[in-house]
DNA sequence: AACCATGCCAACCGCGTAGCC
DNA sequence: TGGCTACGCGGTTGGCATGGT
């Protein structure tokens, strides 16, 4: 903890670089890489610390960064990354390649901020500034969180969305989840305000992605959709690539095309598909943690194959059948069942919850909530119904391996069914 | 031309945390 | 298990540039 160890050093040099310790660092590291950092200003010669080299590689002397003003399509970007993700600004970054967090938290203190109040948007809670301005003046109170009218967190007067209710209400049944991890944290005000499609939409284009799919037929009913939002955590958001998106909807006003995290299991079956191979820092904590990813330079480049590609969305749909499973109705029991415990001791993720919650629940788990808020505010990876079945409905082509896409197409409307039905 | 205010941006600072011993 | 090191992140600061008076 505490200061790196090379700032207590002394007559190091600090304040902007000169073009010669730039010239420095930058042989060094193109030569050698960086290796660890606290060694880089020794070996380059420089009177600098690593953290200050590190610094100005990242912000300044990286070959692909990308120079010069920001799009309007890349601020935009910005405004509903920020929406989702808070000021979590090395999240955003890896979203935009070749900016860098500084760079976007710089744009959005000098400039996007300065718009969005023009606009009448306040650039905190991505509420219209009348509707704060009046919350601020008359905070709502209200004792019954209880209620089904309203959506609205009456401590913070942020659209919780339905996902609420099921919280509150499993809270309720079990008396696990103490009310609080309802409350989201302004940090990411947008986290729970993520413009969502109505009911009908997803089950039309549930049943119209499912028409489009040659030989796939329903022997099941069709899920009334229970909520209007999902969130999923995801272990290690920050990583790169860990968040899909459809870069063909950055002017959208969300983020439809965020998927959730799917399980490595998934990833070594029938799909073909491989979780992030430059992601290093996929630590994983189980089955959960795992991502897959979208190469921006590559979209096709998760498929080993190439058939299951990408389809002119900017995404992929990988394994339904898992991924519904395990990540968007991890509550259904229909998961793996090996997961269900073994997470629990581990701070406990959404769909670790979730999924855990409905059956039999530790008593230890009352002592949770906490956990659980955190992982509230922590999903940092959500999942839009919207992007979800316009992938479903676009991505589902005719592939080599449709049979088992189809089946498991089909198996999962029934899973879906029956998890619905047993709400 | 001089001064001041404001904006922008690079860099710093402090903290949290993963990994190692 | 606890301490230490190193890394990464987000908030803040300071200096330069620009525009207005």
């Amino acid at each position: 903890m505490g200061r790196h160890s090379c700032c207590y050093k002394q007559k190091l040099r600090k304040g902007l670089w000169s073009p010669e310790e730039d010239e420095k660092l930058m042989n060094h590291i193109t030569k050698h890489g960086h290796g660890c950092w606290s060694t880089v200003p020794k070996l380059a010669g420089l009177q600098r610390c690593g953290k200050s080299c590190r610094l100005r590689w990242i912000n300044y002397l990286r070959p692909d960064l990308k120079r010069g003003a920001f799009s309007e399509e890349e601020e935009d970007l910005i405004v509903e990354l920020h929406a989702v993700l808070g000021n979590r600004w090395s999240q955003i970054a890896t979203r935009l390649p070749g900016r860098t967090d500084n760079e976007i938290k710089n744009l959005w203190n000098s400039c996007i901020k300065k718009k969005l109040r023009q606009k009448g948007i306040d650039p905190n809670t991505h509420k219209p500034l009348a509707e704060v301005d009046r919350s601020k003046a008359a905070p709502a109170v209200s004792a019954d969180r209880t209620s089904e009218s309203s959506d609205v967190d009456p401590s913070s007067g942020v659209v919780l969305g339905n996902l609420s209710h099921l919280l509150r209400e499993t809270a309720q049944s079990s008396e696990l989840l103490p009310m609080e991890v309802t409350k989201p944290r302004t940090e990411a005000p947008g986290l729970t305000r993520l413009k969502l499609p109505p009911k009908e939409l997803f089950l039309d284009q549930l049943s119209s992605g499912r028409e489009s799919l040659p030989g796939c037929h329903s022997s099941g009913q069709i899920p009334n959709f229970p909520f209007q939002q999902l969130l999923c955590y995801n272990n290690d958001i920050g990583s790169r690539n860990s968040l899909w998106y459809n870069q063909n909807e950055s002017s959208s006003s969300t983020i439809s095309t965020v998927m959730p995290p799917v399980s490595p299991s998934t990833l070594s079956t029938s799909t073909g598909l491989n979780p992030s191979p430059d992601n290093p820092r996929s630590r994983g904590t189980g089955i959960h943690s795992a991502q897959f990813y979208w190469d921006r330079n590559n979209p096709s480049s998760s498929s080993s194959t190439g058939s299951s590609g990408n389809n002119g969305l900017g995404f992929e749909l990988q394994s339904t059948s898992s991924l519904l499973e395990t990540n968007i109705f991890p509550w259904t029991g229909l998961a793996p069942e090996k997961e269900s415990q073994v997470q629990l001791e581990e701070e406990l993720k959404w769909p670790e919850l979730l999924h855990g919650t409905f059956p039999d629940m530790p008593a230890t788990m009352q002592n949770l909530g906490h956990s659980l808020y955190e992982d509230v505010v922590k999903a940092e990876s959500q999942f839009n119904m919207e992007g979800f079945c316009a992938a479903w409905s676009q991505n589902l082509q005719p592939q080599q391996h449709l049979p088992v896409v189809s089946d498991m197409y089909d198996k999962d409307l029934q899973r879906m069914s029956l998890s619905f039905d047993n709400i």
